[in-house]
DNA sequence: CCGTTTTCAACATAAATTTATAGGAATGAT
DNA sequence: ATCATTCCTATAAATTTATGTTGAAAACGG
């Protein structure tokens, strides 16, 4: 499979999550609570988070009461700088980011392809805040929500 | 990182190497010389090779004088066939082809969004078929002749 | 101010998967 | 018979995924 990281995965949740309570005010959102909701373990979430605060899309507030919060916006912060943060690239293979990984790239086809592919997604997540993934989980949640109570 | 794996990366130089002898005739082509030209070891190959097989994109010729050939037409192989019948999919994550592979599909923004990248993935993969990597590798094997040539 | 609690931080380790190598058996051409 | 090749199975190495254990910082109650 052409695999996004479970690290891309559940850092995009964690983020999502995170985007939902900073609307709800400035509070500092626990992983565990995120864990609970998520469904994915404290200390791997813990893991997850540390490359997202080095790259400053979230802060640490330690001690009781703390907890984390986004660094900026969820309008300012786009899938590709979350998966840039946790994956390094959003390249498909190595030698779309370094030439020199390979030393068939160039007089390899496939490299071409790959970049392709590559620059499709790059363009896809650079126009994707997490302000939309979160509208786009809240409508999935009334949706389903609505469908429970019609039932 | 969003990785091709190293068999969906072996397997398209793989096949765009058979596609370029399937031009030059019938004869088949030992995993040997596969190994040589592109700097992967024949056993590694022969793994990847298998699922190939079983889709059919390749024949095999067992015993002396055997080797591989195209199971069809470089023009009839597209590129999304051969990540399919080595990685199964060609989905960013489980949850695109499994609805049920996370509980939580139906109320997560997330999926939707590796979904959309899925699509432009499997969309730009169908539109490629081998023949157009073969012909990009030639390109660029020639350009590389030339340039060398003039220097 | 002190001890307790809450939370992040750091390090270590276990489990699973992917990547890669190895040995030899089966097959078929000459 | 011999040799070249695919085929099958095992296993080693590396990486990713996940859990456990302890430590350190900050808030809070007394």
């Amino acid at each position: 499979m052409i695999k996004l990281s479970t690290k891309g995965r559940y850092g995009m949740r964690l983020m999502v999550n995170l985007a939902r309570h900073h609307k709800n005010g400035r509070e500092a959102i626990i992983l565990k609570n995120v864990s609970e909701e998520e469904g994915i373990s404290i200390r791997y979430l813990e893991q997850i988070i540390i490359p997202l605060k080095i790259n400053k899309l979230v802060k640490s507030i330690r001690g009781a009461g703390g907890g984390y919060t986004l660094g900026k916006s969820p309008t300012e912060i786009r899938v590709c700088d979350v998966l840039q943060a946790l994956e390094g690239t959003c390249s498909l293979v190595e030698c779309v980011e370094d030439e020199t990984y390979c030393d068939k790239t160039k007089i390899c086809g496939t490299h071409d392809i790959w970049k392709g592919a590559t620059q499709l997604l790059k363009d896809y997540f650079s126009g994707i805040t997490l302000q939309d993934a979160l509208e786009l989980t809240d409508k999935k949640i009334a949706a389903a929500k609505k469908k429970a109570k019609a039932k």
